[in-house]
DNA sequence: CGCCTATCTTGAACACGTTCAAAATCTGTC
DNA sequence: GACAGATTTTGAACGTGTTCAAGATAGGCG
C-alpha cells in the first residue's frame, strides 16, 4: 500500500485551483513533452523538474510519483477518447459501424503515445496499484469509458435481450482493454494489424449479438450471463 | 534466447554444469523465499546477495536483473503446471474435465505466490521486456504451456473441425492467461472466484466448441479463424 | 504595516537496482 | 609445482525515484 503519501498526494488531488494550478499544469505538459519525445523510462523525475524550471520535490508535492503521471495521461486520453468517438456516434446507427467507431477512436487517441505506451501497460497490470484500471481508484476514467461503448449500444437500431443489454457494455469495454493490450505488443508499421483486428472482430461481435437470441444459443448466453453475475459479487 | 545481453547473462544461461551451478541455485533459491516472505518490491537485491552469503555483484553474474529472477520463477511454475496436470490428463477423456484440470492445476502451481504475483504480472505486461510471455524469449515456457492446452485437446473424445483443432490450443493458452489475469486481481479468500470462473467457464467453452460445427454458426467461426490467421501474418 | 497560518518551493539525503574494473579462484598443461 | 587463461567473486560507485525538514511566499486580520 502506498497510500501513507500524505500531504503530497492529498494536496495534489483533484480541485486545487489555487495558486500552484499553473505549476501543476507547466510540470504535467513538460513531462508529456519528455515522455513523447524520449519515452518513459528515459525521462527522469529531474529533467522534468529541470527543464519545468522548478525543484524535484516540486513535482512530488504535485504528483506522488512518476506513475501518478502516467495516470494524468490515462485520464487525459479518456477525455479526448469521448470527444474523437463523438462524431461518429453523432452520425451512425448501425450498432457495427458504431463500435468500430469507438474503437478506432480509442487507438486513435494513442497513437501518439506508443513509444512509450509499454511502461502505461505495466502500470496498469500491477493489481495492488492504485493505477491499474480495474481498481477502485480508476473507477472514474473506467465508467466514463465503459459509458461510451453504453452509447455505443443503446444508440444503435440493434435488436437484443435486455439482460444481454445490460452487460454488454461492459464485456465491450473488457475486449476494448484486449485490443488495447494488442496494440501495446503491435510492431506493426502503424499499427495496421490492431486496425485489421479491430475491422475483423467488429463484424464478428455484431453476428454473435444478433445470433444470441437464436433458440440454440439461447442457453449459452444465459450460461455466460449468470456466470458474470456470479463472478461481479 | 537471452545472449544479446553481454557476458553476465551469457553465463547465467541454461546449460552452465561448471563451478557456479550450486552459487547460481543458492542465490535463486533464497530469492524465491524472500519473494514469498516479503513480496517482491520489499526484496532488495542486496538482501538476497547478504542471506544467500554473496557479494551483490556476484547475483548479477548469475541473472541479469532483479526481473530474470522472476523469469526463473516463470519457467519453474510452467515445469510444476505439466508436472499437476499430468494426472488428470492421464485420468480423464472428457474434453471438459481435461480442460478444467490444465486450468485448475495451474492456478494450484501459481497459488504460494499470489502475494507477489502482482510484480510478476507487471513483468509480464510490459511489451518490450524479454519477459512478456508474448516475446519472442519467452517462447520456449509458451510452447510448453500451449502443448499443455493442445494435449488436454488432442486426448480428448470431442468432435472438432480440423482448422480450429489447429487453432483452439493457442486460444485456450489465451485464455488461460486472461485466467491469470483475473487470478491476479482476485482478492476473494483462497481466491475462490478464480475456480469459480473456471468451472463457470469450462461448460460454455466445451458447449461452444460442440456448436461451431452447427449450421448457423460455421460462418461466425470461419470468420473466426480467418481474423486469427490473418493477425499472425 | 506586522503578524499568523496555510500553501508552496527547495535541494540535500536516502535506498535501491545496476555496473564494472579489479581481485580471487579454479582448471588444464608442461 | 608453476604458469596461463577462463571462470567466478568482490564491493565501491553511479544514476534513479523518492523523502523530508527547512525555507519562501501569499492571503487574511488587527
Amino acid at each position: 500500500m502506498t497510500e501513507q503519501s500524505a500531504p503530497t498526494t492529498a494536496a495534489g488531488g483533484q480541485g486545487s485551483t489555487a495558486r500552484g494550478e499553473q505549476t501543476r499544469q507547466l510540470i504535467l505538459d513538460t513531462a508529456m513533452r519528455l515522455f513523447r519525445e524520449r519515452g518513459y523510462a528515459r525521462t527522469t523525475m529531474r529533467a522534468v523538474a529541470q527543464e519545468a524550471g522548478v525543484a524535484v520535490g516540486n513535482a512530488y508535492y504535485y504528483f506522488g510519483s512518476k506513475e501518478h503521471l502516467v495516470q494524468e495521461f490515462y485520464a487525459g486520453t479518456q477525455r479526448d477518447h469521448r470527444e474523437a468517438a463523438a462524431p461518429v456516434l453523432a452520425r451512425e446507427r448501425e450498432f457495427a459501424a458504431r463500435l468500430a467507431g469507438v474503437l478506432h477512436a480509442g487507438i486513435d487517441v494513442l497513437s501518439p503515445y506508443h513509444a512509450f505506451a509499454g511502461a502505461f501497460f505495466k502500470t496498469a497490470a500491477e493489481p495492488t496499484s492504485p493505477l491499474s484500471p480495474f481498481s477502485a481508484e480508476s473507477s472514474e476514467p473506467r465508467d466514463m469509458s465503459i459509458a461510451l461503448f453504453r452509447e455505443a449500444l443503446t444508440g444503435s437500431t440493434v435488436k437484443l435481450d435486455d439482460e444481454l443489454r445490460e452487460a454488454l457494455p461492459e464485456l465491450l469495454w473488457l475486449g476494448y482493454m484486449g485490443v488495447v493490450l494488442y496494440w501495446v505488443h503491435d510492431r506493426s508499421d502503424g499499427q495496421v494489424k490492431t486496425r485489421q483486428l479491430i475491422d475483423g472482430v467488429v463484424p464478428l461481435v455484431d453476428r454473435l449479438v444478433g445470433l444470441s437470441r437464436l433458440r440454440v444459443l439461447r442457453p449459452a448466453t444465459r450460461q455466460a450471463l449468470a456466470l458474470i453475475h456470479t463472478l461481479r459479487h
